[in-house]
RNA sequence: GCCUCUGUAGCUCAGUCGGUAGAGCAGGGGACUGAAAAUCCCCGUGUCGUUGGUUCGAUUCCGACCGGAGGCA
C-alpha cells in the first residue's frame, strides 16, 4: 500500500472445487501482467500436490504462484495465518507493479483476506481447547452451550448445541483473552478492505457439468498416483491437514474394510458435497460477478471475465 | 411346466388387522470470524408392478398378467 491509503487492485477468481479456477487465474494473469496467489486451505501444504489440486509447472504457464505449498502437513494453519501472510504477498506484488490474482475455494479465507478481518494476537490455545473437549464428553453438549449462553448469549443464539467446534472456539476465545466472541466479531470488523476487489465466480447453471468434471479429475488423480501419495501422508502426523478430502477416504481401503472403488465413490461424493457447500458460501457474496461455465470452453470463459473486468474499467488488458 | 417367496422414494427396505405410506443411504437447501476440503442445522407425494374383482372405499383382500429370486421336476 502506498502513502495515500489507496487501494490495491485485486481480481479474484472464485467457486467450486474442479470449476476452472485454475486456469481461469493464470490467463487472466497472463493478459493482465499478473501473478497469482492461492487462496485454497489445503494447496498451503507441502505433500498434498495431488489431492489438492496444486497447478503444475506446465498449468502454471510461468506465472509466478504464491501461498502454494509453504507449509508442513503436520504443522497447523488458520485463517489467521492465512489472511496476515497473503496480505503481505498481495502488497509485494503490488509493488512491483504487478496485478494480485486471488485464485482458490476457501470461502473463509478468502471473505476474511477480502474483508481485511482482524484477528488479535492469540496464544496456542490447544491446551484449553483440549480441556474444554473433555469437559464436554462429560457434561454434554447442550451444558457446554448454557455456560457459552451465560458469558455471551448473543452468540450462544445462533450456535445449535451439537455444532460442538464453535461452541468450544467461543469459549477458547472468551476464556484466553476475555473478549467474547460477539466482541470479537464486532471488533474485527473495524478496518475496511485493503483493496480494490473485481471478483469473478465461476458457476455451473446445470450441476451435472460440475459433477462430472469432479469425477473425471477424481479419476486423473488416480492415475497421477493419488492412492501412494494419501499412503504416504496418512502414515505421518497430521494436523489440520488430515482434514483434506483425497487422503482420508483411503484409510477404509487401506484398512481392508471395502474395496479401492467404493472408497473412489466416497471420495468423489465427499467432493462434491464440498463443491455444495463451496457454492453456498459464495452464492450470498454480492460482490461476485458470476460467469456460468455449464458447457463453455476456457476461451470463452476468458471473454467473459475480460468483459466483467472491462466494465469494471480499471485494468489495462495486455493484448497477446 | 408346477410350487413358494417377491415387486412400495434414485437405492436398500419397513408398513398399512382395508380409510392413498416412512426409515437409512443417496440427493436438495442453509449457516459459517484463529480446525473451514472442517463443523453444524433443516428438508421425505411416491401411478405402493399392471389390470380386473369384492367393497362406500384397495397400496393392503381375491384372480389374471408382467418382472425378479429360490425350490421341485
Amino acid at each position: 500500500m502506498d502513502a495515500f491509503n489507496k487501494k490495491i487492485p485485486l481480481i479474484a477468481v472464485v467457486g467450486p472445487t474442479a470449476s476452472g479456477k485454475t486456469a481461469l487465474g493464470v490467463e487472466i494473469a497472463r493478459l493482465l501482467n499478473g501473478e497469482v496467489v492461492s487462496c485454497d486451505s489445503m494447496q498451503i501444504y507441502k505433500g498434498m500436490d495431488i489431492a489438492s489440486a496444486k497447478p503444475t509447472a506446465d498449468e502454471m504457464k510461468g506465472i509466478p504462484h504464491h501461498m502454494i505449498g509453504i507449509a508442513e502437513m503436520s504443522e497447523s494453519y488458520s485463517v489467521a495465518r492465512y489472511v496476515d501472510e497473503a496480505k503481505k504477498v498481495i502488497a509485494d506484488i503490488h509493488s512491483r507493479n504487478k496485478m494480485p490474482i486471488l485464485v482458490g475455494g476457501t470461502g473463509l479465507y478468502f471473505s476474511s483476506l477480502v474483508d481485511n478481518l482482524t484477528f488479535f494476537k492469540e496464544e496456542d490455545a490447544s491446551e484449553l481447547r483440549a480441556k474444554l473437549t473433555e469437559e464436554a464428553e462429560k457434561i454434554g453438549n447442550e451444558a457446554m452451550l448454557e455456560k457459552l449462553r451465560e458469558i455471551d448469549p448473543e452468540y450462544a443464539e445462533t450456535l445449535h448445541p451439537n455444532n460442538l467446534k464453535r461452541v468450544i472456539r467461543a469459549l477458547e476465545v472468551y476464556y484466553s483473552s476475555g473478549v467474547t466472541m460477539t466482541e470479537q466479531q464486532r471488533r474485527s470488523r473495524k478496518k475496511p478492505s485493503e483493496y480494490d476487489l473485481t471478483a469473478i465466480g465461476i458457476r455451473f447453471e446445470n450441476r451435472e457439468y460440475l459433477y462430472e468434471r469432479i469425477n473425471k479429475r477424481v479419476d486423473i488423480m488416480l492415475e497421477n498416483g493419488l492412492l501412494d501419495e494419501a499412503k504416504e501422508s496418512l502414515s505421518d502426523e497430521l494436523a489440520t491437514s488430515a482434514q483434506a478430502i483425497g487422503h482420508k477416504e483411503f484409510i477404509p481401503f487401506l484398512k481392508g474394510e471395502c474395496t479401492l472403488d467404493e472408497a473412489v465413490e466416497s471420495l468423489k461424493r465427499e467432493t462434491r458435497r464440498y463443491a455444495k457447500r463451496q457454492m453456498t458460501w459464495f452464492n450470498r457474496d454480492e460482490r461476485i460477478n458470476w460467469i456460468t461455465a455449464d458447457g463453455a470452453d476456457l476461451k470463452k470463459i476468458l471473454e467473459n471475465s475480460i468483459k466483467i473486468l472491462e466494465i469494471n474499467g480499471k485494468y489495462g488488458i495486455i493484448a497477446e
